[in-house]
DNA sequence: TAGTTATTTAGCTAAATGACTAAGTATTTA
DNA sequence: TAAATACTTAGTCATTTAGCTAAATAACTA
């Protein structure tokens, strides 16, 4: 399935999918209870979300035991100019990095591994 | 005022936005007849969709006469590399390609002109 | 195997969006 | 100055979306 440029920009259209993003691209990988931890919606609203950014191919998921892992996807080399794009946004938002800074560490599910 | 990112995707995630930036593409500027026309839709939703891209300063806008011609905005440094995006998308989308052909080019407007 | 934990799916509601028509503004032409 | 043309704004309506809670599924643990 061919995705057009509206239907991978609508996925990009919400405050909460962007913040998945912008938190994905600070750890290698995120479970969703601390996804929906941080964006304080409930985990049905995540996992809504998550699924939107998977269909697009934005993000990928890894399933481990009880736990969901999920990761930016970088190996779609038709998205790579937009995710560019994105991060630059990113740097460029002071309230998102502050934001950022809220995403706990210590959390109880698994260790956050922090990306290179 | 400072866009967020969702705030440009958004703009951008409605399959007539994202026409009317691929004829722009094509040619230096349109005139709203133009544009509206090609869409077919009326008049009134079609400037409602460029003032969508106005404010989100995706395009410019110049009046003269009765006129108003739009362009994209390449002078926003910000965007450079969605925009960059964003063609490539174009390109390859064959249905958008055929589409465009049926911009009438004989417009009883004022010539186009063709993008360098 | 029964209970607990992590996530997804289903169903609901309020708000947002995109389409339309009608009315308003601006500019040109007769 | 009256009519015509090009576009925008306002108001209405149908559809979509983002949130919620409750129920379902999947996997581990006692």
């Amino acid at each position: 399935m061919t995705l057009t440029p509206q239907e991978t920009c609508k996925a990009l259209a919400d405050r909460n999918r962007v913040r998945i993003l912008a938190a994905l691209f600070n750890y290698k990988e995120l479970c969703a209870c601390e996804i929906y931890e941080w964006l304080t919606v409930s985990g049905a609203t995540a996992s809504k979300h998550l699924g939107i950014l998977i269909r697009t191919n934005l993000i990928l998921s890894r399933k481990d035991g009880r736990w969901v892992f999920y990761r930016i996807n970088k190996s779609n080399p038709s998205n790579r100019k937009l995710l560019n794009w994105l991060k630059d946004q990113f740097a460029k938002d002071e309230k998102l990095q502050k934001d950022l800074l809220n995403l706990a560490t210590d959390s109880n599910c698994l260790p956050l591994k922090k990306s290179i």
